[in-house]
DNA sequence: CCTGGCACTCCGTGGTCCTCAGTGCTAATT
DNA sequence: AATTAGCACTGAGGACCACGGAGTGCCAGG
């Protein structure tokens, strides 16, 4: 059905209305692409893959336009990830390698992914949920007050204020500090729900209470939220676009953070990249747009997503290619903290 | 030159359009206001106005548009600040009662801001600066790492991992924490440096490196950077909006945070609601909007701001009661914390 | 199976006309 | 002196129309 020339047409097609942003006739592909066949041929497998659903007319009399079963097959089949040039990737490690704590590492890296594509960025916070308690710090605070913080091996704090307990004396706050870090140090996240459920036998009647304000301030930290912290940069870039939906309809779709966490989510293939295209996003302020996303991690452990937000109409290649190597060097930072 | 009456039309004037978006004729004015005279008499206003330099004519068979130096007037003489309805209020405690953690806090402030003002809001973190310590931590990491934590008084925390420091044994993390906490713990940010002065010197000569190294890195983790966090929310609100300036000038400037946080800063008197209008913004892509700004703080120490921006055409007297109601809540509960 | 040729379609552009909101000015009124 | 009614004038914007051009579908011939 599908033959070598109809698919060049259609990758022909896909780059050119990438570039010119209009409907591309016949004429203009045979002239611009060396097809070796004349226009009106191009026109014939024009109909053919437009039967197919391949590419869409906008008015009887206009140029032809991808549709999103187009892009599809262009991604999947007609192009290859474009890598980055030597000078970017040296913009890369220079630009990332400055970085000093957690937060400046994502937001660096969300800043550098939107300049790098000219697109609108998303970077996720390394999860919680695969990453290990390095340590459990509790603090007294002035009156009857414990701030818990706790640090993980991705570099990542989460604290938390414990309050109303009555009076606490700071001996009891000491031994419930090595306790808990006896019997959770290095423990997945996963686990520790496990490796405190007995640690309040262990104490001593009268304290018991507090050992238990203090679990159960703890285990809310790490189960809650754990993934729900992502950051945004270069929505600028989408004021250049003209969307089909309205381009409040897609900054609406952008601050909903639980929307972005659920797309990127949403990888077939962890540790690949990932393209969804137009409709295939379930959002209907995202209709018109596509999401390149991938993971990174340390090693091989995935702890989290990076992603490009742009227009159906996008320059598939290049973005998956920043993407790609955006997220290998996070990964590597994160490696390397 | 201005009497009563002129005034009262150029603040009809401004009401209408905020409303409308559209020139307003004399007609307009005389039919919806209760001005007492005729269509003839506020165009002979009108003209005076114009004179001033308060209104403009976009073209010359138009309606009159209030000018930057219109708004100014009407903000500092035409109007009073609007204080939120009871049902507002009590959305926003509940709203901003359930956070956890100063993340959060600020997360909810911001979305909250945006909402009640449907324009962009900014919350800026509490400064570094004018906070107290409240504890150091040191954590040994595997290796030859230690990761520094330091909270402070108003509930945030500052993490570095320190590295490249030769081994280093428990005890001298220890004694090192004990020290520090010791010497700096109660003070403010700014005495920070005196403080830690003259420590290396209480310590064993082969200790010292690593010593010196940990307080140059809290050292620099104090100075650096500490104000220049913030947050947006509600960009969506601008699509909304026609600008003079493009869209993707007021969305790139928003992206800029050093410009923000200049802008936000130059409050003419602290402790009070600052309103810059169009071109009194120093920055190009944000001459067509105006910035209402407002500090919060616990008890009577000013520890950051909070802001709106929208279009010059805003409503200003509900956008300043908005910002000044949620700029109070939140030094509420940063001081409950 | 490809190609040149041709009739047809429809969008976008630019010109003209007309309406209408709004103005500035003048003369009359209070 | 201030206000008002009346009126001629202005310019933006919408409706209408004509037309050029890019692009198509189709057919007949190579």
């Amino acid at each position: 059905m599908l033959n070598e020339r109809k698919l060049a047409v259609l990758r022909a097609v896909v780059e050119d209305f990438v570039n010119t942003n209009e409907p591309v006739g016949s004429r203009a592909l045979a002239d611009r692409h060396p097809l070796g066949v004349s226009s009106a041929t191009i026109r014939n497998d024009m109909v053919a893959l437009e039967e197919d659903g391949y590419i869409a007319q906008p008015h009887t009399s206009a140029g032809r336009v991808p549709t999103d079963k187009g892009y599809r097959l262009f991604v999947d089949r007609l192009s290859s990830v474009k890598p980055l040039s030597a000078a970017e990737r040296r913009a890369i490690e220079s630009f990332l390698g400055g970085a000093v704590d957690l937060d400046e590492i994502v937001a660096r890296t969300v800043r550098l992914l939107a300049q790098l594509t000219r697109q609108v960025a998303i970077v996720q916070y390394p999860s919680l949920t695969r990453s290990s308690v390095q340590h459990v710090e509790l603090v007294p605070l002035g009156g009857q007050r414990i701030m818990m913080v706790v640090i993980t091996n991705t570099g990542r704090v989460e604290q938390r204020v414990i309050d109303g307990l009555g009076a606490v004396s700071e001996n009891v706050v000491d031994d419930l500090r090595n306790m808990l870090n006896r019997a959770i140090a290095g423990k997945h996240l996963g686990e520790v729900p496990d490796a405190v459920d007995d640690l309040p036998a262990q104490i001593a009647p009268e304290d018991r209470p507090v050992a238990v304000a203090v679990l159960t301030v703890l285990l809310e930290s790490l189960v809650e939220r754990h993934e729900e912290k992502i950051v945004l940069a270069g929505t600028a870039n989408l004021a250049a676009v003209d969307f089909a939906a309205s381009l409040r309809e897609v900054l609406e779709a952008l601050e909903e953070n639980m929307v972005l966490i659920r797309l990127l989510g949403e990888a077939k293939d962890p540790s690949m990249l990932t393209v969804r295209i137009g409709a295939e996003n379930f959002h209907e302020g995202l209709r018109s747009t596509s999401i390149v996303s991938a993971d990174y991690g340390v090693g091989n452990q995935s702890l989290a997503k990076i992603g490009v937000v742009g227009p159906t109409r996008m320059d598939y290649p290049g973005t998956m290619g920043a993407v790609r190597a955006v997220a290998r060097y996070v990964g590597q930072i994160l490696a390397g903290q």
